[in-house]
DNA sequence: TTAAATTTGTGATATAATTAACTATGCAAT
DNA sequence: ATTGCATAGTTAATTATATCACAAATTTAA
């Protein structure tokens, strides 16, 4: 396979030209040009089409592209015509708010396993998944991918930052392939481990460091 | 002021920093070099001293940094030495979610007032914050304001994608002057006004885009 | 049929960001 | 004092990303 190193950036925006596909088509919407793309999620006719181009041709020039068609390629390319095994660990304020979120399941994503140390919660369900205490995080996951064959397992870490590193440890010593990381912590992983990080406190930072070169 | 373009990248790891500087504070560390700094988060020390210098010269050659200073340093650069007048609208789960997050306050960041549609939740009591209804948004911000002075006032939406945008107009038009998103769809607001979107499933299908590609 | 209008795909260019290499400075040991 | 070592700050080189501009393809209208 030929992987000509793509931008993340690309991908973040190919996750979003998704999302706009997904709602245009929804309102009965069938071809698309680059500019619409662009103006509705508001980046540069040239940079929708550059986007594309790293993974193939999927318009007509002198008309656009199919809305259906291309929503298809996109979820390919981002590799969502594969299950997903997603597993929750730590069921606060954040991980309940996650393991309710619709956007995930909006976009094919849902949590199969969810884990915490309070025994109160252990046993509930949220969404028709019990909630299994940690201490069973290897047996479940192992289980849970024995089910499933080769499909990678995604983590989702939302417990309190001193855990955060031995709960990434388990993941990974579990099989899990990647992590999406909600503690405001530098994990280490080993370098094949995918790993990305929501810290949500560095997103107001930005904007009041945005704020405040502007009153200045 | 000079302002020569700061990358965004750049202010999201002073952000990272700040925050691994304060651990190191707290665990007594009086002195710092770039290439301590670099391994804690996960850069190189050139890419430190870079981000470093585009506002100032913070350390001492031969030595390092000083752990407290550069903190109160970068704080400063980030805006956190003003008060920020944080309101969050819709208190679904997410919604509830951030409202308890310690990280904001850890951070500095205090939520002052929250909105929400439902009567139920209109009256509660959330972190000492009374939940408003979200009919009185312009009339709260408009005391919020007037109580402090020309503080700047941040917006946190948390409300279904609907109703995103119209609360996002409402926002501005009470004077907010940055909006943090959390509904996916993409938001139209000024030039002037500062918004971040964060797109959790955009997260999570990236992580599939690279698992993706590692298997073939 | 031809011409005009549209819109993709792409090579060339420009911009931006990162990395590397170097210089200047300060400290410690002798 | 002098030398050696450590490390910040800075300039240069490299790499990565985004923009631009145009040729190629298709449709529509005359």
């Amino acid at each position: 396979m030929k992987t000509l190193k793509i931008p993340e950036a690309t991908i973040v925006r190919l996750s979003v030209y998704s999302r706009f596909l997904g709602t245009a088509d929804r309102r009965g919407i069938t071809t698309i040009s680059s500019g619409d793309i662009a103006d509705g999620v508001g980046v540069s006719p040239a940079q929708v089409r550059k986007d594309l181009a790293y993974f193939g041709e999927f318009g007509t020039r002198g008309v656009g592209y199919n809305v259906k068609d291309l929503h298809r390629h996109i979820m390919k390319i981002l590799g969502l015509s594969a299950e997903w095994q997603v597993s929750l660990v730590g069921l606060g304020n954040l991980g309940l708010a996650l393991a309710q979120y619709k956007g995930f399941r909006e976009r094919g994503f849902k949590i199969r396993s969810i884990f915490d140390s309070d025994p109160a919660k252990v046993g509930t369900t949220v969404n028709d998944v019990v909630v299994e205490h940690i201490d069973n995080l290897e047996e479940v996951l192992a289980q849970q991918g024995a089910q499933n064959g080769a499909i990678a397992q995604i983590g989702i870490i939302a417990v309190p930052t001193p855990f955060a590193q031995s709960v990434a440890d388990r993941l990974i010593k579990s099989g899990v392939k990647a992590i999406l990381n909600f503690a405001p912590v530098v994990l280490s992983v080993p370098p094949e481990i995918e790993l990305r990080n929501v810290d949500l406190a560095v997103h107001l930072e930005v904007l009041t460091f945005n704020l405040a070169l502007h009153k200045s």
